[in-house]
DNA sequence: ATGAAAGCGCTAACAG
DNA sequence: CTGTTAGCGCTTTCAT
């Protein structure tokens, strides 16, 4: 029924194994024989098939990628990066949701694994004792992006987060706040508690600013938590002039929030966010955002993922990207 | 190396097929074997070679996806159900973007059929006929999501895109307007030219308005280009005073528009959107808009692949879902 | 430059 | 209930 190398072969006059060849593009195949065999696989429309190639080669041509959410534009913009990258180095890939849950990431490690991939992209906002564990002794080489192992022994590509927060919330000192918001969503990630939140401390400490744990919030990183932290930071006693939001929905949420009480912004309040998505010049007034290259941290950690995999040396296994803070104008000048 | 079937069935005293038949869940295993092999899998680590299970069983419980591009919200909340379907009926996925570009289209329809995917969901705006062809005769069931083929001889899932957008538009001229914009993405998608365009003019002339090639601006369907089709329709001599967007973006870039020049939307303007994405909610006006179900269509999409694939019975493989306008404040009631 | 043959790791009859 | 035996379609030495 279908066609395999075995029927090229014999309509061509010729052996498996120099089907094989044409096909992988082995130079020691006489022209002429070359040209016969390309065009009974023309003829006989031979499509290979790569499961036996991959059982035979040991080599699938796949990676596995591992995210927390694809319907999450963080993600789904890294993993853009990751399948552009992919694509250019001949990979396809082989995509899961993981919702950032311990036990969907083990499995599904180990269903990739089982699929023989060639290596793996993953995105985790908190890698657990186990995970690291279990990436370290993988039998295909694993790279984060995007996330952050704290013993910094796997391969992985970020940004500076805590370099890239301190200067957020220093732009935010700088005009003049004392009573300055920290929002991010759960502290479960490492991002958010070692990073952004110490950075925030840091930055206030450093300018003899006292930290009120009242102004610190964590929740779900969403619009919805955006506008009741505004709500419930607006009623207490002392509110806050200024807001570090870790996410442009969260600073949306708040800048909506503080408009419908009437507030204007960067006027009266004034807000920075981190991560400047396409939503960031999708709001009145524009968010000034910590830049957060979600295509780039895929596409790099694809490619390092593609060096590890053909055994190039690779001289920094642990990739920091630079950063920046895109001004726009929720904060003033 | 790796421990192998062959490995585990010499440790357990028993033969390859009853290592085989406990790994499948095969019920006849007595139960003192059954729980002997699956101690030396456990002890051995033992994983099945998913890659030599599927050139011997031709199943590679793998199924092709290929979208336009996942970093667009409208394909990533779809990619989204389609995901969390295919893991509900054991399958991985093969994610790839094709751009919207024929020639990607067809090669990526050619490698995975290669890797043996056991069926493919396709999302594509514009199934042309060399396309339908091959879809047609692929050696795998092939379902389209949210993407129509006119001659309705493949298996899709959509909704009423005419209905919904007449409905749409009447909304509109029921509130008084005669000056209706229309805008979409590009005319090349057939969504756009023969359902949404279409039940524009159908509703317009039902309602005897005359049709004004000017209102109807097709370009791509992102914010900025929202923001230009404002511009240039508020300078022409008798302005359109109500929009039809068909995205959430565009409709935003409108309302920004708009109230950049001091328009008050719904009071100066109305404007009805097609998609209600989560960013409907996250502008002010909160966009009134038709509901476009991707995550649904995604999952039913992927549901009615499993059943093919298993060759179940299906009714009809062309399913059109339910649609709803969801009403909120960018037009008056 | 080309062919022969031995697997890759597993499933699936078929026996018993 | 369990074992034997062919393959699945291709890559890869090893010869020639």
């Amino acid at each position: 029924m279908t066609v395999t190398i075995y029927d090229v072969a014999r309509e061509a006059n010729v052996s498996m194994a120099t089907v094989s060849r044409v096909v992988n593009g082995n130079q020691n195949v006489k022209p002429s024989t070359r040209k016969k065999v390309l065009e009974v696989i023309e003829r006989l429309e031979y499509r290979p098939n790569a499961v036996a190639r991959g059982l035979a080669s040991k080599k699938t041509t796949t990676v596995g990628v591992i995210i927390p959410d694809i319907s999450n534009s963080i993600y789904s913009e890294a993993a853009r990066g990751i399948e552009d990258i992919a694509t250019m180095y001949n990979y396809n890939i082989i995509l899961a949701n993981s919702d950032q849950n311990e036990e969907k990431e083990i499995t599904l490690l180990d269903t990739m694994l089982g699929k023989q991939v060639d290596g793996i992209v993953m995105m985790s906002d908190s890698v657990t004792d186990k995970l690291h564990h279990i990436m370290k002794h993988a039998p295909v080489p694993i790279v984060l992006a995007g996330s952050v192992d704290e013993s910094n022994d796997l391969p992985s590509v970020n940004i500076d987060y805590f370099q890239a927060s301190y200067e957020a919330i220093q732009l935010l000192i700088n005009n003049g706040h004392k009573r300055i918001a920290f929002l991010s969503g759960p502290l479960a990630y490492t991002i958010n508690s070692k990073y952004k939140l110490e950075a925030y401390k840091k930055a206030l400490q450093d300018a003899n600013i006292e930290i009120d744990e009242q102004l610190i919030i964590s929740e779900e990183s969403s619009y919805d938590s955006g506008i009741e932290a505004w709500e419930t930071l607006s009623a207490i006693e002392n509110p806050p002039t200024a807001f570090f939001a870790g996410s442009d929905e969260l600073a949306i949420g708040i800048i909506h929030g503080a408009q419908d009480d009437g507030k204007n912004v960067p006027e009266d309040i004034e807000v920075i966010s981190f991560e400047n998505s396409k939503l960031a010049r999708m709001v009145r007034p524009r968010l000034t955002s910590v830049a957060f290259p979600l295509y780039d941290i895929g596409a790099v950690a694809m490619r390092l993922l593609t060096k590890i995999m053909s055994k190039e040396k690779v001289e920094d296994k642990v990739v920091i990207l630079p950063h920046r803070i895109e001004s726009r104008q929720s904060i003033k000048l």
